[in-house]
RNA sequence: GGGCUCGUAGUGAAGUGGCCUAUCACGUCUCCCUGUCACGGAGAAGAUCGCCGGUUCGAAUCCGGUCGAGCCCGCCA
């Protein structure tokens, strides 16, 4: 009963919610988690939930309605009976299977659930962020929840597919360095067998070692920063899905970016258009992506919303907001992608413009108000590298493997990376990026508040 | 690191010196209900108002401390 495919005969294979809408006036059996309960006596209803939805369960018989009408939320149970049409006056039309239900004639309890510690049945599961998270296990059963990670796996899709078209190699990287940092960012140390180590800022310098090995390759990897930071768009772990490109330029790189972003997000869109609908969002701007530098925006704004930015080295979260809504109401596109930032504030194995090295061949991407990508064209030059490395206090032994690619022959090349936790949240008019994760780790939080 | 705000049944909220013996909704329990779909109806249980101390005739409410939380700024490959 518990195979949907094989052998089988179609009264011991197990259907799905998703199923029945086919296979009307057939005999079916379901299994899932009862999500609400509505009895009447001797007539009782009751929501399945399996992986394809929620189906409604009717107990017409006293003995049926009454072993309904007993029912937790959240009991896994197995349910054999028959697909119905519903007559029109019980249609549902806010449901995707609301014009069926099934009349049932057995069920058996598979697994009792205790009382839940909060109300599972609305529509939207109202909870305060740290009950929602010290309940993980437990809220993301709510389908408005569960929703959020749907969406993000067609991210991730979406992702794929766009490093499937630039016939990028996938590869896997480490998490534990012996570097201890590439920037200014805090890191993690670890006991590594009782010498020092580090949890990696970014998949960066091994990705870049690849290139003169696949020329292009893409990762989805773990980042850790230790930032003294709490926001509502910061976490110590984050998800990086991440290209590098050999024997590319400044041009080509912010053509590529774009094409993969506007690939990658009209992909997620398509896929979830019914939770995105859910979620009231308006469809995402497409229009070409502006470009702009960091001095130009913060003309931008400095002319249209009289706040004088002009001499800061990057943009505030207001710039990153006011400069998206500007670029929105002028060119109809949510994404914006600024260039040309400090050299001194982006990390070493950044080229500066050769036009004005005081500035860098550097990139950002903004989606809603919020940086989604960030990414530049490298020194693939070994002595500009070390001596990029030294500006910075670093010391170039410490890099010696990620040196020597750039030794023995480095191409012109660069790279991107997005944040995939801040795209989930953009997409979905999520207040916090907490909630784009399942288990987000952040400075008080490891799973359980410390 | 700096600032602002908030801790009230299992959950989410109201109450901000006496009307509080603390209100509401959801959830839970008992009973009724053959068409509900956030079902409905009748009833019940469940809170020493985060904790410690103070002010006051009187504190959920004001003050101090403490612990916890949320947001903003800074920091942030």
């Amino acid at each position: 009963m518990y195979y949907e495919s094989g052998n089988m005969n179609q009264e011991t294979k197990r259907a799905l919610a998703a199923d029945c809408l086919e296979r009307i006036g057939q005999e079916v059996t379901l299994a899932g988690w009862v999500q609400t309960v509505r009895a009447h006596g001797k007539i009782a209803f009751f929501d399945l939930r399996d992986r394809s939805g929620s189906i409604q369960i009717v107990g017409v018989s006293e003995d049926l309605a009454k072993v309904v009408t007993n029912l937790n939320q959240q009991d896994v149970v197995e349910v054999k009976g028959t697909v119905k049409k519903r007559k029109d006056a019980f249609v549902n039309p806010h449901t995707p299977f609301g014009s069926i239900e099934i009349a049932a004639f057995s069920l058996a309890i598979l697994s009792k659930a205790e009382t839940m510690p909060f109300d599972m049945a609305g529509k939207e599961l109202v909870l305060e962020l740290p009950t929602l998270l010290d309940h993980r296990s437990l809220s993301l059963r709510h389908p408005k929840v569960s929703a959020i990670f749907s969406v993000q796996a067609s991210i991730l899709e979406g992702f794929r597919k766009m490093a499937e078209k630039f016939n990028c190699t996938e590869i896997v990287v480490p998490t534990i360095a012996n570097i201890a940092t590439e920037g200014g960012a805090e890191v993690f140390p670890v006991d590594y067998y009782g010498h020092k180590a580090y949890l990696t800022q970014s998949p960066q310098l091994y990705k870049q070692m690849m290139v003169p090995i696949f020329e292009r390759v893409w990762t989805i990897a773990k980042a850790y920063r230790a930032e003294s930071s709490v926001t509502t768009r910061h976490l110590a772990e984050t998800t990086q899905l991440d290209f590098e490109i050999g024997f590319i330029n400044f041009e080509g790189l912010l053509d590529m970016f774009e094409e993969v972003a506007v690939g990658m997000l009209k992909h997620a869109e398509n896929a979830s258009k019914a939770i995105l609908r859910s979620f009231n969002i308006p469809p995402i701007g497409f229009e070409k992506i502006p470009r702009f530098t960091l001095s130009q925006a913060q003309v931008i704004i400095f002319k249209a919303y009289k706040r004088d930015v002009r001499s800061q080295k990057d943009l505030s979260p207001q710039d990153e907001i006011d400069i998206c809504a500007w670029v929105r109401k002028e060119y109809g596109s949510d994404l914006v992608t600024i260039t040309h930032f400090p050299t001194k504030k982006r990390a070493f194995y950044t080229m500066p413009d050769p036009k004005n090295p005081e500035f860098s061949l550097s990139y950002d991407v903004l989606f809603r108000g919020v940086e989604i990508l960030s990414g530049s064209q490298r020194i693939h030059e070994y002595d500009k590298l070390v001596a990029a490395i030294k500006t910075r206090g670093l010391d170039p032994k410490a890099f010696d493997m990620y040196l020597m690619a750039f030794r023995y022959g480095m191409p012109p090349e660069g790279g991107f990376s997005f944040g995939l936790e801040r795209i989930t949240m953009k997409m979905l008019g999520l207040p916090n990026i907490r909630q784009a994760s399942l288990f987000p780790r952040d400075m008080e939080r490891v799973d359980e508040r410390l």
